[in-house]
DNA sequence: ACCGTCATGTAATCGGTTACATGATTCT
DNA sequence: AGAATCATGTAACCGATTACATGACGGT
């Protein structure tokens, strides 16, 4: 049992649950979209398919309704939340690699403007919807969701930035 | 034939074999660590499965030395680079997502402090790297990699910042 | 001649993506 | 009652990672 590695998408589908004490896949999908979701999207069948390792894993209790729509019910186990806590007790000096595609095209030798129009303005979206949920977080609630999406705001400008300075010349 | 959907790795692959006229996988992953490498890496792995699947699909051909090593040397078809052609006269509006294994420690609730010292070194070496390569880069040759490491250097500064001030607290 | 490292490749596994399929609710 | 959408799940495929294995070359 329990020899599994976790990935980050374990780590999501173990957090989620224990934000939420039980969840069901559809309630884990929901739950990251509104968090999460800023910045590390999962496909929704993974929320099907991952629970299920982990629970094969011994890390999450699976239950099944017995009436009505059968869902199947999560649940941290003791192993399950120990393993979530070793995790993030250990600080990790993995950095991000900057996989942008647009960067690709620009280094394989894209002609820079076009690209940096619609660089631009996608990045502006996502930063203007960013910028909206900061102005909806009360500022209270955990810290580490204000922390992160306090790195994606920063990140998101310095790409407008980028763009923007690309695309004028 | 040529039905296959063209990936980051596919892109790299063609991308390289385009700049060196015609590579070995060995080659290509020598290319790859001192340019792309800097943003994007792959399993060492991927460049013999890769050309593989490229040649399969008539962009790459494959010619195998006749004696010594037998190596395998591909180079770009017809077919491969227009299809490079193609991929990079299409803006994209795809967007990086910001996958960074410490902001997701960071927003599960995982303790700023020993988190942010250790990134900070991580993200101050590798903006060193990055500035080094800067320093050494001439400035002719083609624009793509400059600009892409400039991207690379501002990202980098931006993590710094970030976590210098998270270690601050 | 031997040893270490560089170079080359294949095979097995595993996680992620895509596509399909269907059952509940809610709205009109 | 029917249509639309929300919710739930499975299966097949495919690409990426890991592990293994071996051959050539350069130095001592």
């Amino acid at each position: 049992m329990s020899s599994l590695n976790l990935t980050p998408t374990s780590i999501i589908v173990l957090g989620l649950v224990e934000l939420a004490g039980e969840a069901t896949p559809y309630a884990m999908k929901q739950g990251a979209a509104a968090s999460v979701g800023g910045f590390w999207t999962l496909q929704h069948a993974q929320f099907y398919t991952e629970p299920e390792r982990l629970a094969a894993a011994g890390l999450l209790e699976e239950k099944r309704e017995r009436g009505g729509r059968r869902r199947k019910l999560y649940k941290l186990t003791t192993a399950g939340a120990k393993a979530l806590e070793r995790w993030r007790a250990e600080p990790t000096a993995e950095l991000t690699e900057l996989r942008d595609p647009g960067l690709l095209k620009l280094f394989f030798g894209a002609d820079p403007r076009p690209l940096a129009e619609v660089q631009v303005e996608a990045h502006r979206s996502k930063l203007a919807e960013y910028e909206e949920l900061r102005a909806a977080d009360p500022g209270d609630g955990p810290r580490g969701p204000w922390l992160a999406l306090d790195a994606g705001i920063a990140h998101a400008r310095e790409w407008v930035r980028y763009w923007s300075k690309l695309a004028e010349e």
